[in-house]
RNA sequence: GGAGAGGUGUCCGAGUGGUUUAAGGUGCACGCCUGGAACGCGUGUAUGGAUGAAAGUCCAUCGGGAGUUCGAAUCUCCCUCUCUCCGCCA
């Protein structure tokens, strides 16, 4: 989330990513609200300051019996219904815009390309398209000729959309999520095994409340919320921290589960294993000093390249252009693996 | 789920309604002292916000929120976290 500070100081470009982020977002009515506060701030932190100077007068005069305190306390009486009254406006006034502000996005980073989905570039590509002398089978047929993944039985337990491993499939998923954790703590990420619930509070703070809300499961006896994606509990491990900047940067991998109710996207990529409500997944996360972060962004894409490769799969890497950025990112690079089967990413 | 104890600044720790809008110590920074250091002495030492060109001034913050009061770190209620004990435990 931007904040008032740094919208008010960049107003322009905060309209201009709103306008490449493709963002239905006005951010007049904020800044309107936001004259509206200070004002408000000015007039009630006045009365403050002067009831602040009133109670020392009563302290002092109690305390060396010099003057009668009634008048004073009187008139702190009448202050002190102003100040609540003007208090309460000010808070109503601080949670609409605090709740406004969530809607605006991230500002993009200069060698985001601008654009939509069409305009994505392609960085690099690695390794060759595999060639085969056999017709090949998609993963589904795949998983089904050798035990890989039951889905019919997982629709017994759950529904579509959350994968039963079993057999082989169960160990090939326990062992790439080892591969992986092993490889990158090897990298000097610290490897961490995060809550999968977490409260409203962190989806906030990665964006993905409240624009997201109906795609996250959400659990409402507790008030929490499964995570879509080990970013989220990470994120937040230093909430209200001052980290110091001799211990940056600081990272971390870790593996999670992740759900996503995937409202609205039925019948698109259902099929198999693509697009589950429930899937595992290994995420690196970085804290780093904001003048290194285009530098570490580049490290961290290589160390994820680095396990792509080692298992000599066929990919490329995509800039995604500004519209199809997601909404709390600034750059982001999307890795695509070749599938031979569908022919496509 | 029940009962109790606790949460104060970097840390330790005082503080049960008003010279505490947080004592004292410790740590840290700078200065003096010294050949250099330790000790000692002195000064400074939070975060956020409003205002301002700046210096500064002001406001808020004692786990979080609400309340009582002219006035809350202090009293009341709710929540949260840590510790101890009891219950439950697929």
């Amino acid at each position: 989330m931007l904040s008032l500070k740094y919208i008010n100081e960049n107003i322009n470009l905060v309209k201009e990513c709103i306008k490449y982020k493709k963002c239905d977002i006005n951010i007049n009515d904020i800044l309107s609200l936001d004259l509206e506060r200070k004002s408000l701030i000015n007039k009630v932190e006045k009365l403050k300051a002067n009831r602040n100077q009133i109670n020392k007068q009563i302290s002092k005069n109690r305390n060396d019996k010099s003057e009668d305190t009634t008048t004073l306390i009187s008139n702190m009486k009448e202050l002190s219904v102003e100040i609540k009254n003007l208090d309460k406006s000010l808070f109503s006034i601080n949670n609409s815009l605090s709740n406004k502000l969530l809607y605006i996005p991230n500002i993009i980073h200069e060698t985001t390309p601008k654009g939509s989905v069409n305009d994505n570039v392609v960085i690099k590509e690695w390794g060759k398209k595999p060639e085969f002398n056999f017709e090949i089978k998609d993963h589904k047929d795949l998983c089904d000729l050798n035990n890989l993944v039951d889905f019919k039985r997982a629709a017994n337990i759950s529904g579509s959309g959350f994968p039963l491993y079993t057999n082989n499939g169960a160990k090939l998923e326990r062992s790439l999520i080892n591969f992986m954790l092993d490889i990158h703590s090897k990298n000097g990420y610290t490897e961490l095994f995060p809550p999968f619930l977490v409260n409203s509070n962190s989806p906030k703070t990665t964006g993905n409340l409240p624009k997201f809300s109906d795609d996250m499961y959400y659990i409402d006896k507790d008030d929490l919320y499964c995570i879509p994606t080990a970013e989220v509990p990470i994120t937040n491990m230093h909430l209200n921290e001052i980290l110091d900047d001799s211990d940056l940067p600081k990272k971390y991998v870790a593996y999670s589960a992740c759900f996503r109710r995937e409202a609205g996207s039925y019948g698109k990529d259902t099929k198999g294993l693509l697009r589950l409500h429930q899937f595992n997944k290994v995420e690196l996360v970085k804290f780093v000093k904001p003048k290194d972060s285009y530098v570490e962004l580049e490290s961290l894409l290589k160390d994820a390249e680095s396990i792509l490769q080692k298992l000599n799969l066929h990919y490329r890497i995509i800039a995604l252009a500004s519209g199809d950025l997601s909404f709390s990112a600034a750059k982001c690079y999307d890795i695509e693996v070749w599938s031979p089967f569908e022919k496509n990413i």
